[in-house]
RNA sequence: GCCGGUAUGGCGGAAUUGGCAGACGCGCGCGACUCAAAAUCGUGAGGGAAACCGUGGGGGUUCAAGUCCCUCUACCGGCACCA
């Protein structure tokens, strides 16, 4: 009797019993190598979408496969819980953020449940739950232990959506990460964690990530922004020779110099003005300015403003009156918020002096002698390679070796010297919101700063408090405020800004280790049996941000004799977008396939093998109804094969025969498949190579004749169910009941291929004429190259194609070809 | 401007080490089954009448190039008044 295919039936039920088997409970197994494989933990926004269908199934597919070749697998699942989702739906909607948070777990939860993924749930991290955050704060005091976290006040950047700071990396082109909203700068009080302390080693252990996208690894270069060049000290004489420092990559101009500029809020300008007649306007342009947006600050095509202070300062070398500007085009926050102007070889201090009508100095001679010294600077900046002219003693001397040159003698005179500079900042984490792990810091009106005795934590988030979106929550609950000096045991006022939520998630992947360590975040033993991850999947968003968060605390946390391992990702696989239509699936536009839907027309089988095989899985996949049908087709195609068989398997099945063509066709196309798809999911996550094959396999199978080997076709259809296995778990482990196992398929160790089994008999090679394909040929398989080449010579066939010229070269390759060259 | 990636039939994609371009699937055509349709099974096709031409364009290396080298273009992404 024939069955049919009913998804819907067969999913749930084995869901349910894997679920009361502890099927996907890590086993920690000894003997076995271990592998570590993460998807990157999602937020619980209430429902799941096609993205997380997709990091869902590559995760799966890998762990499945893993697991069944003989590795102990961590295949962990929790929550990156807090944010501000949940403060908005409390604003919205008055719902308790802790309330509306676990909702949303438990409903996606059960949606990944219907996916039929492996996941160990008894390693479930979330990060809101107070036993997970306590080991965050506790975290962050030994980073204050350290020196790594401090408070500093700065202009920082500004969310007033979310009213809330953000760090440098949550800002995308003067927008908001989260709300698009234009990001404004405030003067603020804040914590900061020291990655800058880091940068060095953040830049050059990329270079120890070579399974890491080229694509993310020239991402975290660029944010890091490395740059090498000088410090120079200006004084200021009529400052009782205060310094001004600046920052630049070509100290071999220094010579140069015609002015220098500081950046509108530089500390200094304020004094430099003072009593001048240049005072009130000054002042009245450094107001403008620091009005203005991110956005408008930063536009490359800005027009460059400045003011001159009427104050100088002194040459280091020359002893020359510099005078000092204060312009738009100078940044605080980058190298020393002050530079100096060489307006011959650069282009913007060209393009200023121009405007302001400043002395222009040409300090290098141009290599090219079609190009006179005297025509540089002329009409535009000359910023190529050459020699030193009118700077002394340096003269003469090519410019990439006055570079080391004046630096060392600027160090030498303690006036500068070589430094390198960074584009990346230090990690604003301070957030003015709620729903997020309080900074365990305490303010102590005569202690000062003290931070929260470690055996104290967690400090708990409190409940009465005022959610309304606009001041910060917690200085809403007197409660949480007033506190006791753990050291005085005076009054003392609890910080009240919470952490950045990406300092959540840049230690979860260690929690996983050790998901119930009361004792400590996770204990060293079990860290360092699991990492690193050894295939982190997740999207390209997070190229910077989680990543090099992740990447630093992994470096703290070595330095600091936590973990052995100072990178947490061994291997990162970057998934692309889900699109339809060739656009990002959106509400607005209508477009958007939700994976449930996609359960209860076909099941989620047929859903992971649709994402699996259109399209390898770093690239964007473009979802289409007709691939979907024609995955859902392929499995009943497979089922109808298998079902149709089954009573072959009955008793004892025979053992393969390759005695005919046939089944010793199929049998080597059931090895080739084995070997094919092996290498496929295990070392190149090209899944949708491998399910070809498997295709391949059954439209064999489809025309194997009646007449053939039976034990062969046993074999074969037996081994098709085990390659599907990690793909489509429900109906490979319902196609294994139904051919009279008593066991999971999901056990069955991973076959191996016999080489034996691929050697052909014959082989068909292409004859080449002047290595054009002219014929084919089916020769005995194993010819050397000689015999190959005497062979096909020889041939008839070639006779023909050869006629009346004369053969000048043969190239043999074995199993492929013959090329004749001739004339 | 600097850096990185991508470019192959009508479509998604394959070709892993320089060796027969287009596997597998979608869509399409034809046939079988059926009174008919759906489903299913089978089968066909890069373009061109052909010689030939074909992997974004041009050049090169090689017996042989989607693959290596040079160069250009387009698209996607990161950084960018960064001194």
């Amino acid at each position: 009797m024939a069955r049919q295919y009913v998804p819907a039936e067969i999913e749930v039920k084995w869901q349910k019993k894997w679920q009361e088997n502890q099927a996907h409970k890590t086993v920690e197994a000894t003997d076995k190598p271990k592998f570590y494989c993460l998807e990157q933990f999602p937020y619980p926004s209430g429902r799941l979408h096609m993205g997380h269908m997709r990091v869902y199934s590559i995760g799966d597919i890998i762990a499945r496969f893993k697991r069944m070749s003989g590795y102990q697998v961590l295949h962990p699942m929790g929550w990156d819980a807090f944010g501000l989702p949940a403060e908005n739906a409390a604003v919205k909607f008055g719902a308790q953020p802790a309330k509306w948070t676990y909702e949303n777990i438990d409903f996606m939860k059960e949606q990944q449940n219907r996916l039929g993924v492996s996941i160990d749930w008894y390693r479930e991290v979330a990060t809101c739950s107070p036993d997970y955050y306590k080991w965050t704060q506790w975290l962050f005091l030994k980073f204050y232990e350290h020196g790594l976290a401090y408070r500093k006040r700065a202009f920082v950047n500004w969310c007033p959506e979310c009213s809330t700071v953000l760090a440098n990396e949550q800002v995308i082109n003067g927008l908001c990460w989260r709300c698009d909203s234009e990001v404004t700068k405030k003067d603020l009080e804040q914590w900061f964690l020291k990655i800058t302390d880091y940068a060095e080693r953040l830049l050059n252990d990329l270079d120890k990530l070579p399974h890491w996208p080229e694509k993310v690894r020239t991402m975290q270069r660029n944010w890091i922004g490395k740059s090498e060049g000088a410090h120079v000290t200006f004084t200021v004489p009529e400052l009782q020779d205060e310094a001004i420092t600046v920052f630049t990559t070509r100290p071999d101009t220094l010579y140069g110099v015609s002015y220098m500029v500081l950046a509108p809020e530089h500390p200094l300008v304020a004094k430099l003005i003072e009593g001048k007649p240049q005072e009130a306007q000054v002042r009245a342009f450094v107001d403008e300015i620091k009005k203005e947006s991110e956005i408008a600050r930063t536009a490359t095509d800005a027009e460059k403003v400045g003011h001159f202070t009427g104050a100088y300062a002194k040459h280091p070398l020359t002893g020359e009156q510099v005078p000092i500007w204060v312009a738009n085009y100078v940044l605080l926050d980058y190298g020393t918020g002050a530079v100096m102007g060489v307006p011959a070889h650069d282009e913007r201090d060209f393009e200023f002096a121009k405007k302001y009508d400043l002395p222009i100095k040409v300090v290098i001679n141009p290599l090219d002698p079609e190009m006179l010294a005297e025509e540089v600077g002329v009409e535009e900046a000359f910023t190529e390679d050459g020699t030193l002219i009118n700077s002394g003693d340096f003269d003469g001397m090519p410019n990439r070796d006055a570079i080391k040159a004046i630096s060392k003698f600027l160090e030498e005179q303690g006036k500068g010297g070589g430094t390198v500079s960074y584009r990346l900042r230090d990690w604003l984490i301070s957030r003015q919101r709620y729903w997020g792990a309080p900074i365990p810091m305490i303010y102590c009106d005569s202690c000062g700063v003290v931070p929260v005795p470690y055996e104290q934590l967690p400090v708990l988030l409190p409940e009465d408090v005022v959610i309304d979106g606009k001041r910060n929550p917690l200085t809403s609950s007197e409660s949480y405020v007033n506190t006791a000096c753990p050291t005085c045991g005076g009054h003392a006022r609890r910080e009240t800004d919470t952490m950045d939520t990406f300092i959540d998630s840049s230690w979860y992947y260690l929690r996983y280790t050790d998901p119930n360590n009361t004792e400590l975040p996770f204990s060293k033993e079990n860290a360092d049996k699991w990492m690193q991850v050894d295939e982190y999947i997740g999207g390209i968003e997070h190229a910077i941000l989680h990543l090099l968060y992740s990447r630093f605390f992994t470096k703290v946390l070595y330095d600091i004799g936590m973990v052995k391992y100072d990178e947490p990702f061994r291997s990162l696989l970057t998934q692309g977008m889900v699109l339809k239509e060739g656009a990002k699936m959106s509400k607005s536009k209508g477009n958007v396939v939700s994976p449930d839907e996609i359960i209860e027309k076909y099941g989620a089988d047929t859903g992971r093998l649709f994402i699996l095989f259109a399209a390898p899985p770093e690239r964007d996949l473009d979802w289409t109804d007709t691939g979907v049908e024609g995955s859902y087709r392929f499995l009943h195609r497979v089922w109808r094969l298998v079902d149709g068989h089954a009573g072959l398997f009955e008793g004892n099945a025979a053992a393969p025969d390759t005695a005919d063509e046939a089944a010793k066709d199929l049998y080597r196309m059931t090895h080739y498949a084995i070997k094919k798809v092996s290498e496929d999911i295990g070392e190149r996550y090209a899944f949708n190579t491998a399910i070809s094959t498997i295709m391949e396999l059954v439209n064999k199978l489809y025309t194997y004749p009646e007449t053939a080997d039976r034990g062969t076709l046993v074999y074969a259809l037996r081994t098709l169910i085990v390659l599907l296995a990690p793909i489509v778990p429900h109906i490979a482990e319902e196609l294994w009941q139904l051919i009279g196992n008593k066991d999971s398929v999901h056990e069955q160790t991973w076959p191996a291929y016999d080489p034996q089994a691929l050697v052909l008999d014959e082989v068909e090679i292409a004859i080449q004429i002047n290595g054009k394909v002219r014929d084919k040929l089916v020769v005995p398989n194993g010819l050397s190259k000689e015999e190959l080449e005497a062979h096909v010579v020889n041939h008839e066939k070639t006779a023909g194609l050869i006629e009346g010229k004369t053969i000048r070269k043969v190239i043999a390759v074995p199993g492929k070809l013959v090329n004749i060259v001739v004339g």
